[in-house]
DNA sequence: GACCAGGCACATC
DNA sequence: GATGTGCATGGT
């Protein structure tokens, strides 16, 4: 019996809502690991220009990234802001990748989970959430992404606390749904498209397909 | 013009 | 270990 049965029952309610996401979109692994470093804490219309910039200039793989001059590199990424940050943590990913699996990412996807998370966690700039995004878009591992709107959303349902960590968070949905691949790339969709549309820091609950959402506790904030 | 977006590392206490 | 701060563009 599961102590979060209301995991399931909103994955349903929003997959009713939305139908499949087809959540990351992405043509590659390759692209997927780099929209996930472009897209933190930034919009993911921004991250997009950015990527575009990165196939008009041949940049989109780890040797051009790697080997690419700084001005060039952060001139592509500037339109999902942060721009010289970011360029130096996608040139921290490509030197690991190359460095460790010849720059390909279906290498580096048959290393073992509890070998590559660590591995990944390791690189100046990825942290769980990036991590956590490639390990389960680009290399098919089954890990639950969790982000800020999984958090919101919860929080504001009165189903966990405000301050609970991102690996409790990852514990709870993976404990309390069916290990299933597919399932979590799509439950993690699903979340960002409501997060986007009705979970900001204004919540807009009225059309919310969660409302009302029927558990333990009040809806907050 | 203010506020916000799917984080992360680093400094400081 | 908790808390604060810098990083930056583009949309609403």
């Amino acid at each position: 019996m599961s102590q979060f049965p209301s995991l399931q029952e909103i994955h349903d309610r929003l997959a009713a809502y939305y139908g499949p996401t087809g959540w990351w979109p992405g043509d590659s692994p390759f692209e997927i690991a780099v929209g996930a470093i472009l897209t933190q804490n930034t919009a993911w219309t921004n991250v997009e220009r950015a990527i575009a910039n990165l196939k008009a200039e041949q940049l989109l793989s780890p040797r051009a990234i790697h080997d690419s001059p700084s001005d060039i590199l952060e001139a592509a990424v500037r339109p999902s802001g942060y721009f010289r940050v970011k360029a130096q943590r996608l040139r921290n990913f490509c030197a690991y990748l190359l460095e460790k699996y010849g720059g390909s990412m279906e290498r580096m996807a048959r290393e073992p989970l509890d070998a590559l998370r660590p591995e990944l966690l390791g690189v100046n700039g990825i942290g769980p959430e990036t991590a956590d995004d490639i390990l389960l878009y680009a290399c098919g591992k089954l890990v639950f992404v969790v982000d800020a709107y999984t958090r919101r959303i919860l929080y504001r349902h009165g189903l966990t606390g405000k301050d609970i960590g991102y690996e409790a968070l990852r514990e709870l949905f993976e404990t309390n749904i069916p290990a299933d691949h597919y399932l979590y790339k799509e439950y993690h969709g699903l979340i960002v498209w409501t997060g986007k549309e009705f979970c900001g820091p204004k919540p807009k609950c009225e059309a919310c397909p969660l409302n009302p959402l029927l558990l333990p506790g009040q809806p907050r904030e």
